[in-house]
DNA sequence: TTTAGCACTCTTCCTCCCCGAGTGCTAAAC
DNA sequence: GTTTAGCACTCGGGGAGGAAGAGTGCTAAA
């Protein structure tokens, strides 16, 4: 059984009704806050259909209804209006980005910042997914004899470094060599092409190299992490305890599930790697309640967006915050964010 | 009036007892869990006094007595035995702490890790005070047109980097030259002594470097603001979702006054720095309840202690929990891992 | 100074009960 | 067939009342 306009107008109602005031929500409070043309009774038919159907349901026999992820999901796949930021804080979170933002995470640390303000909810910003970049530099400087530190700088403007030990008695001429063949054989190769055996093949390559093979292997090993470690990815998250004020996150076991998976911020950022491929071709990504496979968000919806560094597709920002969120505001923010972001990445 | 032999026992027993079981301590429950060897009613008449010096308080008239924080601060003072960590413990942490520590980053990361996980509260650790550091080497390297990197060095063992911009027309050899002055210029200089003057003198002194004035300066304060940036602290703060198991906790307002306050990682860096100026002479710093000047973490203790990086006072390490913290455990824990970290840098 | 004894206090927990919001169903009206 | 009014029913929340229990302070005796 399809829904029939009025018991989308009645869904829709109850989510709206629902996300403003966290009780669920009677035939007759509906009839009082909309303009319906019908009786109590007529929505009370409508709602135990709605319920029927697994759109709603109910915390106990004689109280209101809530949405169940089932109607959140209906809700934002085909009822919720489309929000449009106020041009006021469309200003705010420009001014928030306004920060210099010469290198990457700077400006996503920025963006998570904004985000986490403006929707008082939790915000997550990743680094681009490096895999997909290439290295443009690698530098070596010599900080004292025995210390290397190891510049890295990918395609998605991403810099990072490494400080690691070598053999004390090797020069700087000696590591500046080594740097300038590694950097010239490896320069515009995509990081997964990258491997110990590329790393070597790219320094011998070079004749003005010499030095014995072991001692060579064994900085171009160090070499070799440093790049491999510049490639997992930096999470910027932002306004965890803003959950706690929320009468969903009242009961502290929750709060303390969902604060613990959050802790670890690979889990999370593995899983939001996961579910943007399987969505790869929305222009979001949302995900409702038990629909998401990480522990202690079931009471909590998840949306992310991919922003673009160089026109690519590049990293993720996103939403967490409860099932019962605004969610036609938040995608508004979230995308105003990532169109910044990208203005600014371009 | 001072405390007899007993009254200090009778405290020291309160405040053991609290520690475990987050329940108020009654005059019989007192009797069945040590040795005293007077009745209850004694105990009573001692406990009674013990509450109008301000030792203890009543949660109200027919509860047993909690530690007032005067109590706590005796007892932390003059009362508890120093606790000796078990073998395997020790074993345990410096395991955690096993890891690569080119940077001392990732040492106080791990740091922070392990004493979360052993201590089960929140820990903390901050880099080096780096006001009292000085510059050991700064590089600029030209990552693209009109796009520099700035890597500064300190004393410390600390490496900053930062993108800046400057006019895209300069040269990869302009760069390295004024690099070059710079550093030769200002390595050795106290962070506190750099100012753009001081940077400026550096770059000028040397006749090598050959471009407009307006040109030099707006590269020179570029590598300022490079320098300065790399003197503001980091703080790595772990487990602060365990405390959401704690029943001084479950009320969510608590938490979240609490986490509110944490979220403000400057604001604590800032504390701590003021306590330990306080406390110099002391081996740790521990403020307890309202003691401590921040808000929502009346119901906490702080801890912290001073590890040195080659032999100089240096950044600070420590653990925030409820006044109901095992005391003696946590400082030996905080000792292990300070000594660890020294022994590293050394 | 210590102890036994006792009356008193206060919280916690349970039960009971009422209130009200909300439901589902039935039968009548449109 | 759909909508509506009416009504009996259900269930959670909240308050009252009461018993249990832990703990206290005080008094008087050892």
């Amino acid at each position: 059984m399809a829904l029939d306009n009025r018991k989308k107008e009645v869904l829709q109602a109850i989510v709206d009704d629902y996300v403003a005031t966290c009780e669920p929500v009677g035939s007759k409070a509906l009839i009082d806050r909309h303009d319906f043309m019908v009786s109590s009774a007529t929505l009370r038919n409508d709602m135990a259909e709605l319920e029927q159907m697994g759109y709603l349901e109910k915390p106990h026999t004689s109280a209101g209804r809530i949405p169940s992820d089932k109607g959140y999901r209906e809700y934002v796949d085909s009822l919720m209006k489309v929000d449009h930021l106020s041009d006021e804080e469309g200003q705010e979170i420009k001014e928030k980005l306004s920060v210099s933002f010469d290198e990457i995470a700077g400006l996503l640390k920025a963006a998570s910042s904004a985000l986490s303000d403006q929707t008082g909810y939790i915000s997550l910003a990743m680094t681009p997914k490096l895999t997909s970049s290439y290295l443009t530099q690698l530098k070596m400087l010599m900080i004292e004899p025995g210390k290397v530190l190891v510049v890295v700088v990918l395609s998605a403007g991403v810099v990072k470094n490494r400080m690691v030990r070598i053999p004390d008695f090797l020069t700087q001429d000696q590591i500046a060599q080594i740097s300038i063949a590694v950097e010239q054989g490896l320069s515009g190769m995509p990081l997964s092409e990258i491997s110990l055996i590329t790393v070597a093949t790219a320094a011998k390559g070079n004749r003005k190299v010499e030095l014995p093979d072991a001692l060579l292997n064994q900085v171009l090993y160090e070499a070799y992490t440093a790049i491999k470690q510049a490639d997992n990815l930096d999470v910027y998250m932002q306004g965890k305890h803003k959950m706690l004020a929320l009468p969903e996150f009242s009961d502290t076991r929750r709060a303390q599930g969902l604060f613990d998976t959050l802790s670890h911020d690979g889990l999370v950022a593995g899983y939001v790697d996961e579910v943007t491929k399987q969505d790869e071709k929305k222009e979001y990504m949302i995900r409702i309640g038990q629909e998401i496979t990480l522990d202690g968000l079931d009471d909590c919806s998840f949306i992310t967006t991919t922003y673009n560094v160089g026109g690519k597709v590049a990293g993720n920002i996103g939403v967490i915050g409860p099932k019962r969120m605004e969610y036609s505001k938040v995608i508004s923010q979230i995308n105003f964010v990532r169109m910044m972001i990208d203005e600014k990445l371009k």
